[in-house]
Formats: structure tokens, C-alpha cells, sequence
DNA sequence: AAGTTTCCCAACCGCACAGAG
DNA sequence: ACTCTGTGCGGTTGGGAAACT
């Protein structure tokens, strides 16, 4: 025995909106609102159509500034940056981007965005490396593993192979695991003052062995412990994205995600330039 | 010009979840 | 604790438009 349906399949209309119809939704949601009740609403406003119905055509055209039309660069790269972090999100991904909406973005993205991304066309995507002219030193509370390092001593000056982010064109590996762009703030600033390890996602490198299978993740610590952890990105850059690609910390020695608690309000988007989002890594970090 | 294929996107469907009773 | 109902979400589809042959 299957749900009751929430509307009277055999009378209500299917199909494109007509003009007029668009029309009577807009009045009565500008007089009346869906007064708590979509179900009831098609009735109430002399509609053929579902409520489940309504409701869609309300929130993805018919509602006040909805933003139609090309998407820009940098939602582009919003948007690959969460789908990188969090996955077919669409709703939180809307959040982002005012004025889209999660269908106009799925549709963009599986239609579009998704060829570009993963041919590594999303202009912000690229890799990016650190400033020539910034010198990265940790303290001596932190400590860095890095394939291309030979000591925990090592200063950062614009290595290649450290990355906060983005597409590694050249190795066609890692990086979209999260854009240096996006980070989460407070809430996940209080956990990383427990945490015993903070994984920036990407800075991944992968290496030529035979069976081509040699991937190590570059690892800030927070001074208390380093642990290697491998997102294995390669494979899924082949086989699709999954729930691991996120910003990866531990709290008391147990793997949790970027995407901290599951609350979606504490993942936000930083428009800053990439120094000004080392900068507030660092700050996360506690490094001096 | 006509037929075919591909692309695009609006809308539908079914499921999960939350809140009320 | 359980059922019922409305809402929200993500995956999928249908059909129109555009591109191609």
C-alpha cells in the first residue's frame, strides 16, 4: 500500500505553464502567500495543477528576482567548488548563488558545467600555486608532510605541488577536492582548536609508479599530530565524486568533514582573493 | 528543404524528512 | 511511539529548439 497522492492525478493539468496560468499564481501569491498550505492552493487560486506543481513553478520562475541567463565565472566557480566539497547539493549550492535556484543549477551543471570541469576549463579552477613573493614558514608547532619535502623544516615558496586548490593541469589529478575559496568559518574554527589534524583537501601529487596508483594528500597539521590520509582522488576523478571529497579534519582522533555537522549554514563561500583566503587559513590554523 | 540527431531545460516523480496530532 | 501529511530535494524525462546531414 503505497502513500496517499497529494493531488487528484486524473484532473489536474501536466506540462508547460501557459501565460495566463502564470499569471493567477503570481496574483495570488502576491495577495495571499501559499498561506502554509501548497496543497490546498491550486484550489484556492482556480489552478488545474498540483501543489508540488505550483510550488515549483512559484520558486524556480515565477518569484521575485529570480536571476535568468548566463552564469558567470564566478559562479562557475562557486559552483564547482561546492560540488567539489559537498556533492549534488543543489539546494546549498542555490544558497550560494542569489537569485539561481537548485534546478537551474543541476540542469547547468549536468548540461554545461560538468564538461568544463572536468576537462578543467573553470577559469579559477586552474592550479594555483602561492604567491612568488610570499615565503610560507610554519611554526615550530606545525609540522608539514609533503612528497616534495624532505624535512619537516621545510619553508613553502611557491611549490608547485602546493596547492590550496583547484584543477592540477598538469598531473590531471586532486585539486577540485575543495577551491582555496571555500572554507568554512566559526563553527569550524571551534573545532579545529580541538582538532588533531586539519586536511586542506587538495595539494594532492601524484606520482609515476607502474601501477600508477601512488597518491599522497599534503597535510597541514595543527601541531599535534600528522596523519597521512589518502582521498584517493584519482579514482574518483575517473569513477565520479563521492562523499569524500571534502575539507577533512579530525576532532579527537575521529575523521569528520568540511561539511561540519551537517549544517549547511556553516559552509560559506569566500569571494576574497586567493592571498586574502590564505590568510584566513592561516588563521585557522594558528600559524605564524 | 526535409529529416535526423543532439542539446537543453522545464517539469515531473518518488523518496526522505519533519512536524503535527 | 506511531501515523499521517506537507514540504523539500535530487534524479530523471519529455519535448521543443538548435545543429547537423
Amino acid at each position: 500500500m503505497g502513500r496517499t497522492p497529494c493531488c487528484d492525478k486524473a484532473n489536474v493539468k501536466k506540462g508547460r505553464w501557459s501565460p495566463e496560468e502564470d499569471a493567477n499564481l503570481k496574483e495570488y501569491m502576491e495577495k495571499h502567500g501559499t498561506e502554509g498550505n501548497w496543497i490546498t492552493l491550486p484550489q484556492k487560486a482556480g489552478l488545474r495543477r498540483c501543489g508540488k506543481s505550483c510550488r515549483l513553478r512559484w520558486l524556480n520562475y515565477l518569484r521575485p528576482n529570480i536571476k535568468h541567463g548566463e552564469f558567470t565565472d564566478d559562479e562557475d566557480r562557486i559552483i564547482c567548488s561546492f560540488f567539489a566539497s559537498i556533492g549534488s547539493r543543489w539546494s546549498i549550492i542555490a544558497g550560494q548563488l542569489p537569485g539561481r535556484t537548485d534546478n537551474e543549477i543541476k540542469n547547468y551543471w549536468n548540461t554545461k558545467l560538468k564538461k568544463k570541469f572536468l576537462l578543467g576549463m573553470v577559469p579559477s579552477m586552474q592550479q594555483k600555486s602561492l604567491p612568488q613573493s610570499t615565503t610560507y614558514s610554519l611554526n615550530q608547532n606545525s609540522s608539514v608532510e609533503s612528497p616534495y619535502s624532505t624535512s619537516n623544516n621545510d619553508n613553502y615558496t611557491s611549490n608547485p605541488a602546493w596547492s590550496f586548490g583547484g584543477y592540477d593541469t598538469m598531473s590531471r589529478t586532486s585539486s577540485y577536492a575543495l577551491d582555496s575559496t571555500c572554507i568554512t568559518t566559526t563553527a569550524l574554527q571551534d573545532q579545529i582548536k580541538d582538532s588533531h589534524l586539519i586536511i586542506f583537501g587538495s595539494g594532492e601529487v601524484s606520482c609515476s609508479s607502474s601501477d600508477g596508483s601512488c597518491t599522497t594528500n599534503h597535510i597541514i597539521s595543527h601541531g599535534k599530530e600528522v596523519v597521512e590520509y589518502d582521498h584517493g582522488f584519482s579514482s574518483h576523478f575517473s569513477s565520479g565524486i563521492d562523499e569524500t571529497h571534502k575539507l577533512m579534519l579530525t576532532k579527537n582522533g575521529d575523521l569528520v568533514n568540511g561539511y561540519v555537522n551537517e549544517n549547511p549554514t556553516n559552509l560559506r563561500y569566500y569571494e576574497e582573493s586567493l592571498d586574502d583566503s590564505i590568510e584566513v587559513m592561516k588563521q585557522l590554523i594558528n600559524w605564524h
